[in-house]
DNA sequence: TCATTCGATGCACGTCGTGCATCTATGCAC
DNA sequence: GTGCATAGATGCACGACGTGCATCGAATGA
């Protein structure tokens, strides 16, 4: 998707970058990611230790890589959504067309959020990838309300629309079990929902004692 | 705040945390985290490199250690807020509650804020801690609405509120220039405006191209 | 074809993080 | 106060991590 026609060179790093990556969540699926080495990994993509560092930075970067990915892919179709749509709605059509294009994809981009939400030493990664993407996103909103330079919205959106994404992702993953994909139709339903709650307010009152 | 009138043991190791905590933080100040060697911190805190370990597991854990805290403390504070208060409301009185806090303890807290915002290393640790604590706001907000057990809401309330109030601190931190450190009416200003675009509803209609 | 360039690799080194054994100060019972 | 049990501090060893540097070979373009 960022490579159409390169030369070779460019070609074989792309393709070298997805071995190294689709090797690290295999090996991390299998053994857990704390388990698993550089070593290990790099045999698998067979490429050398030195390689590796090449293209990531750490073993954590490398199974992270591909959901960071989809970030971007998420703020890159925001966008393009047409004017006509407020900023929540195109937020929301976005993620529903990078979640389409994904489980397109097949199960792999499933399987390795799975992997992730798993292992806490994830985490911080992630959060780390999510939070690259925020002031992309942030740059986006601010292009799109026409907001002025003071105005705090554009960031404040970027961060919460993220964060809802987010939770509602986790939680619907949390609906998986052993390697059982949950019904993508309850995710769309999670992020309408979130959506909902979000355009609508978000505070409640507190109930008595 | 976590130790009264504890033994002598107890004393001594809160005392060393501390040590290691300040320590970290004056030399990356100086230095630049990624420059600071555990070796050099142990030193300045006069303990040996192994016991390091007993206290953090890494060097970046230690320096953001003193903000983990005062997120643990806003989740504590938001719990006892009385009821009357809706949850947004409560959010932002515990959060003005810590702040005075903070401020009260001297500068300390705002320098090494200022410390974590400049270093990249530091981000993905800073929003662990951050998510370490969104579970328990979480827990906090379920008890508080008497949510039902399927509701999103809580988590989703969580999530989105500890975003606000990070987005919301990293632009006071942004007007901090040279260890001058900006007006604290400005941050409860700002505060005060995160909040109210919340419960507002976050959603904007797009700007003609 | 030839020179250039860029990525892959090997090597060396410093740092990190942990398991294990040991030593010492603290807490406790008497 | 004495002595025991325990928890924390320390030393040691080791594997893994991450990077700078030099080199080699394939791809590119003139």
């Amino acid at each position: 998707m960022e490579n159409e026609a390169a030369g070779r060179r460019e070609r074989k790093k792309t393709a070298t970058r997805a071995a190294i990556r689709d090797a690290a969540i295999r090996l991390a699926l299998r053994d857990g990611v704390e388990r698993v080495t550089l070593e290990q990994i790099t045999a698998e993509a067979d490429i050398a230790l030195r390689t590796f560092f090449n293209y990531f930075s750490s073993k954590e970067e490398a199974v992270v890589a591909g959901a960071a990915g989809d970030f971007r892919a998420f703020v890159a179709e925001f966008r393009v959504r047409p004017r006509s749509e407020s900023v929540l709605r195109a937020l929301h059509e976005a993620a529903l067309v990078v979640l389409d294009r994904a489980s397109g994809d097949g199960q792999d981009h499933i399987t390795a959020l799975v992997v992730i939400r798993g292992e806490r030493s994830l985490v911080p990664q992630l959060l780390a990838a999510l939070a690259a993407q925020e002031s992309a996103l942030a740059e986006a909103i601010a292009e799109r309300v026409d907001a002025a330079e003071d105005d705090g919205y554009p960031r404040l959106c970027a961060a919460i629309a993220l964060a809802g994404l987010r939770v509602t992702l986790d939680q619907w993953l949390e609906t998986a079990r052993e390697g059982v994909v949950p019904s993508l139709r309850d995710l769309r339903g999670g992020l309408e929902r979130t959506l909902t709650e979000l355009s609508g307010g978000l505070d409640r009152p507190s109930a008595p004692e």
